[in-house]
DNA sequence: CTTTCGATTTGACATTTTTCGAAACATCGA
DNA sequence: TCGATGTTTCGAAAAATGTCAAATCGAAAG
C-alpha cells in the first residue's frame, strides 16, 4: 500500500503520494529493475546478477520501489519473491491524466501573490510612493486604486482627484491612466467606474 | 522538444527519455509549479511570488521541465510565458501504460545471466568442483549437466556414468539428482534425456 | 545611450541520493 | 545444533541535486 497514512483530506490527492512514485522512477536502475520484472518476478540475486550491482544496493532500490507501491515481495524459503504491481503503473497513468489532480494538488493560482508583491513594493503607510513604469505592474495598481471608488457612483472630476489624492499626488496622471487602462469611464465631466 | 538527438534506434523507446521525465516530476517544488501552469501559462515571477523561491531557483525548475518537454516558453515583451504542455503528459501517461515498453527498454531478462553467475563460480576448466546444495543452484547445474546429453538417444547406465564422469567424478549422485529432477528419465538400465 | 527590469547563467554551498562493505537477520540443509 | 545462503540494515564515501547571491544577458523605458 503506499503510504496510507499521510492520505489526502477528502479528494484532494496527496502530492506526496505522486512525488513518491515519480522519485521511485526517477532513476535508471529501478527503471531496469522495473523492466526485468515486467517480464516476470524475480528473486534478489537474479537483479543483482543483470545489472552487476551489489546485493545491498538492489535490495535498497527495491525497497524504494515498494514503499511507492510500484512492487510487491513475497518470501518463499529464504528467497524474497519481487513482482511488479501493474495496478498502481495503471493507476498513476490515469492520475497523470487528469490535470485536475495536479491542479488541487498544488493548490489554486495564488491570483493576488504577484499582486501583493507590487503593492507590497509601491505602498508606504497606505499610499503610493510612485508609479510602475513596467505595464504588468502598473496595472496592478491601477486595478487597486479603481477598487477605491464605488461601482454604480457617478463621480465629478473634483472627486476624482481627491480619491486618488488621498493615494498619491499626481492625480493628473493617474486619472488619465485609469481611462486609458479602461477602469474608468468618462462622459462630458462625468465619471464611473467600469468592470 | 525531448532530446531527439538522442533517439533510441526503431521503436525501442528511450530509456533515457523517460528519465528525464520522471526526474523533472521528482521534486516538489516542480510538481507545484506544473501545477500553477495546469491553471494558465504564467511568468516567472508570478512562479516565483507562488512559490516563494529565488527567481534563479525557478529559473532552474523551468529550465528541467522544459528539457522533459512538459512545458514550453514564449518571449512576450521582456517577460517570458511558460505554458504546460499537456500533449507530453498524455503521451508518457500512455507510455507508462504499456509495459511492453519498458522491457524493451531495459532490454530482454538475461535470462542466462543467474545461470552463467553460477556456473562461473562452480565450474573449472570446464569441470565442476562441486554440487551446489542449494536447490536453485543446483538446479541450474543439473539443466548445464543434461545438455550434455542427446535429445532422443538412449544410453545405457555406463554411458550415463561417462558423460557424467567428464564432469565430476560422483557420477553416482549426479545421476540420481538429475533422475529427481525429472531432467532424465530411466526404464529398467536405459535412460533419456527428457524435456 | 543609459538605466531599469525580468530572466538566465555561474559559482558556491548544503542537502539528498546512490553505492558498497560489513554486520546482522532469517531460513534452509546437514 | 551448526554452517551456509539469501536478504536486509547500518555506516560512510561519492555523486547528484536544490538553492541562492552575484554576474550577465536582452528587451523596454526614459
Amino acid at each position: 500500500m503506499p503510504s496510507p497514512q499521510r492520505a489526502a483530506p477528502d479528494g484532494v490527492p496527496d502530492l506526496t503520494d505522486s512525488l513518491d512514485f515519480f522519485k521511485a522512477l526517477a532513476n535508471p536502475q529501478r527503471l531496469k529493475i522495473l523492466g526485468l520484472l515486467a517480464s516476470r518476478p524475480a528473486v534478489v540475486e537474479e537483479i543483482t546478477a543483470a545489472l552487476a550491482l551489489s546485493p545491498a544496493t538492489v535490495s535498497h532500490h527495491l525497497r524504494v520501489l515498494r514503499q511507492a507501491g510500484l512492487v510487491s515481495a513475497r518470501s518463499d524459503q529464504q528467497y524474497r519473491l519481487y513482482e511488479l504491481e501493474e495496478r498502481r503503473l495503471r493507476q498513476m497513468s490515469r492520475e497523470l491524466l487528469r490535470l485536475e489532480n495536479l491542479r488541487l494538488g498544488a493548490g489554486p493560482f495564488p491570483e493576488g501573490a504577484f499582486e501583493r508583491k507590487v503593492l507590497d513594493a509601491f505602498l508606504r503607510r497606505g499610499r503610493l510612493v510612485g508609479i510602475p513604469a513596467q505595464r504588468k505592474k502598473r496595472e496592478v495598481v491601477l486595478r487597486w486604486l479603481a477598487g477605491h471608488f464605488e461601482t454604480e457612483r457617478r463621480y465629478k472630476e473634483a472627486e476624482v482627484n481627491r480619491v486618488i489624492g488621498r493615494y498619491h499626488e499626481d492625480y493628473c496622471t493617474l486619472r488619465r491612466e485609469l481611462i486609458m487602462a479602461k477602469l474608468l469611464a468618462r462622459d462630458g465631466g462625468v465619471y464611473w467606474r467600469k468592470s
